[in-house]
RNA sequence: GGGGCUGUAGCUCAGUUGGUUAGAGCAGGGGACUCAUAAUCCCUUUGUCGCGGGUUCGAGUCCUGCCAGCCCUACCA
């Protein structure tokens, strides 16, 4: 076999926050084709990084009052212990944030420069005057300038679907402080992506380089058909410079501006290969320029436009080998339901492996992935038993129902009759390579799984238990085992990409470590076996209940931390409890109610009262009111000295043991320290009626 | 609004270039076994292949219209 030049890369995940399941979905499967093609033989790299620049992780560091490079530093960290925790494996981790990235990305932006690719434009954005930055569209909110509907996203409108620019919002606001952003024109680059369209269209429609509905996709979208009778469409340019403050790459011929995090990210995976050659004495050109290297790119489907239009053109522009392949898969739902924050289904990486092996997840989503770009939804009722029925019960078993009786033997020294089972799943082993090839790993596993299904039955037939009680069937009762534990390892090779673990203990049951795929096409013999100890645990529903409970507290401490703009308005029901609605009345009965706006003009305390206040209220010119009101224990005196509040003006004066009071002073709460006085929002006047 | 993908048994999905009575696993029902982590083995029920048209000797498969779901719609990670 040709041994190939494979270097993988997965999306780097970004410093600004855990690793949750989601993102594993791409993770292992990136990390279950890399094993695949060392188990082949190949000569095959996985390059992987963690993004780190952009607006985000600038703001959450000056929130957090650290430095970048701090909270970088700490993502790094729980990432790669994530993802040992869930046995990934790559050749080298990098940052985006690295001296290699940094020279590259310098040398790919001057080749772009020379290509004549980018020019200057100015752009209206908004800017937050109080962070004194510019704000990406999901740090702004305002009204929709289409149907009015309030507190919509930057960018588009939830409510009526419009899409706008942030800068045509009605209202603004800031997310980051709260305060109203003015609009700003700064002057940014860009890439004049639509001179590469002849190559894009090419490199995208022809080579087997994305999936057929990815390339569909693009030529609907972007590209545009020139056979049709629209033509092709021309491409826009792409904004690929952001003013100061920003953390990441000034650029050098372009002082005080800096690399959008999307031009320097794609580059990452190059400089994490520029840091495994500078370990391994290997050149970087061995890898990124010779056409007897394959590149594979894993990406989720949101992130396609970057890597199919985007990054082709940058590696093009700059001399780079373009990529073999991109694999694009889709997201991860939790039963049946989009991912969530708030409701504790965005599971951490780190709260799955408190609670669950890691092997069961690699298994699960093995089981569920196609070469498609489908969805893949995570449901516990069928991650459990298809975990416990497919790993535990059907393939571990063949192991734990037979190595005890060989023992004190070993394996028989020639491999015996078998009907011909080892042989046909030998040869099955073409058609499961090329489902893992293909990430068709879902027909990978079923494929496996069919074989598992004719060797139990042969177990049963054979009867091991019974052979063992007759001394004159020793040799029988070796060949059995020695057959079931062939066909056993027979499947822990072809079931090692997904589970080294289970590989790496089967080596040790039969004294021989499993490291090549082509070991599952010649059966064991003579070899020792160890005593057998559980391999795999049964999954519990109690243990996925309680990781399911750890999230949601999480989810509850988070949202309880950073729940000051949140979408959600849970709020409680007693208030409705405490004071039950009162009986219908009419408009009629509501205007013989006079209320009014008016100014606290003067408050102060009476002597001997307990509860109330003695305020003076205006209505504007010289219309005075003298009222008590019950709200000592709420409010100071002095706190209320020229507040505006809304009163009752026409209720009949009422004589008090302090004095007349003429009016009452709207306000809500149960009484003593938690009553809530009403405030006219800004703007209104005294004296003015409330309808 | 535009576009992409999907819709096959209760659930998760296979169904190759259109070709006999549409398949698997799980779940359900019945039985067997007891070596094995309440594991295993045998038998077994279930389908207007989203709906309506069309092409064809023949359509789950091709074309078309509709319905439903998911996703994308570029400066968003």
């Amino acid at each position: 076999m040709n041994q190939r030049k494979i270097l993988v890369t997965a999306a780097l995940p970004y410093a600004n926050g855990p690793i949750h399941l989601g993102h594993l979905v791409e993770y292992i499967q990136t990390d279950i084709w890399v094993r695949f093609q060392k188990l082949r033989g190949h000569n095959c790299i996985f390059m992987w990084a963690d993004d780190t620049h952009g607006t985000a992780i600038m703001i959450r560091a000056r929130k957090e009052g650290r430095s970048e490079e701090e909270v970088i530093a700490e993502a790094n960290a729980e990432h790669q212990r994530d993802f040992a925790g869930f046995q990934i494996q790559y050749d080298n981790y990098g940052s985006t944030h690295s001296d290699e990235n940094k020279q590259l990305c310098g040398e790919v932006w001057q080749s772009i420069r020379d290509a004549g690719l980018v020019k200057e434009k100015d752009v209206d954005q908004l800017f937050d005057i109080e962070q004194g930055t510019f704000l990406a569209d999901r740090f702004v909110r305002g009204t929709c300038p289409e149907c009015n509907a309030e507190d919509q996203p930057g960018d588009n409108c939830s409510k009526c679907g419009t899409t706008y620019s942030p800068a045509e919002l009605i209202n603004p606001v800031s997310t980051l402080s709260g305060s109203t952003p003015e609009i700003r024109t700064a002057k940014h680059l860009f890439i004049e992506l639509e001179q590469l369209h002849e190559f894009l269209e090419d490199w995208t429609q022809t080579g087997n380089h994305l999936q057929p509905e990815v390339a569909n996709y693009l030529r609907g979208h972007f590209l545009g058909d020139p056979q049709s009778a629209e033509g092709a469409k021309p491409l826009r340019d792409w904004d690929i410079s952001r003013p100061a403050p920003y953390f990441g790459f000034e650029i050098p011929d372009c002082p005080g501006n800096y690399w959008y995090v999307w031009f320097d990210a794609p580059i990452g995976y190059i400089a994490s290969t520029q840091q495994w050659c500078e370990r391994n004495g290997d050149t970087l050109d061995n890898w990124w320029k010779n056409d007897a290297a394959e590149i594979h790119h894993f990406i989720g489907k949101d992130i396609t436009y970057f890597h199919t239009l985007f990054w082709p053109g940058m590696l093009k522009s700059a001399g780079y080998s373009l990529p073999t392949k991109v694999h694009i898969h889709g997201f991860l739902t939790v039963n049946g339901e989009k991912m969530s924050k708030s409701v504790g289904t965005a599971f951490k990486a780190n709260t799955y492996l408190d609670h669950l092996p890691p092997a069961a997840l690699r298994y699960y989503y093995a089981s569920k992935l196609g070469s498609r770009l489908d969805d893949i939804d995570l449901n516990f009722d069928e991650f459990i038993s298809k975990v416990n029925s497919d790993l535990v019960g059907k393939v571990v078993n063949l192991a734990s129902r037979s190595a005890k009786f060989v023992k004190d033997t070993g394996l028989s020294t020639s491999y015996p009759d078998d009907g011909g089972l080892f042989e046909s799943a030998a040869s099955a082993g073409d058609e499961i390579a090329t489902a893992y090839e293909n990430c068709d790993y879902n027909k990978a596993m079923r494929l496996i799984l069919e074989l598992a299904d004719k060797a139990n039955p042969f177990v049963e037939n054979a009867e091991p238990w019974n052979l063992r009680k007759d001394p004159a069937k020793a040799q029988e009762l070796q060949d059995v085992c020695t057959i079931a534990l062939n066909l056993f390892r027979q499947l822990v090779i072809y079931l090692s990409p997904v589970l080294p673990d289970l590989a790496e203990k089967t080596g040790e049951l039969l004294n021989d470590p499993l490291l090549r795929w082509d070991q599952s096409q010649t059966p064991l013999t003579g070899s020792s076996v160890a005593k057998f100890k559980h391999m795999m645990k049964r999954i519990e529903e109690k243990d996925v209940r309680a990781m399911e409970e750890a999230s949601k507290i999480e989810a509850e401490q988070e949202s309880a931390l950073t729940d000051n703009n949140s979408e959600q308005f849970v709020d409680s029901e007693q208030p409705m409890i405490d004071e039950p609605m009162t009986d219908e009345c009419t408009i009629e009965d509501f205007m013989k109610v006079d209320l009014r706006v008016a100014r606290i003009v003067n408050a102060e305390h009476v002597e001997g009262a307990r509860k109330l206040l003695k305020l003076t209220l205006s209505l504007g010119g010289d219309h005075r009111k003298q009222v008590f009101a019950g709200i000592k224990a709420a409010y100071e005196p002095d706190q209320l000295v020229g507040r505006l509040v809304v009163m009752v003006a026409n209720l009949k004066p009422r004589q008090m043991k302090f004095g007349l009071s003429e009016g009452m002073v709207c306000a809500s709460g149960p009484g003593g320290e938690e009553v809530f006085l009403l405030t006219p929002d800004e703007g209104s006047k005294p004296g003015q009626r409330v309808h």
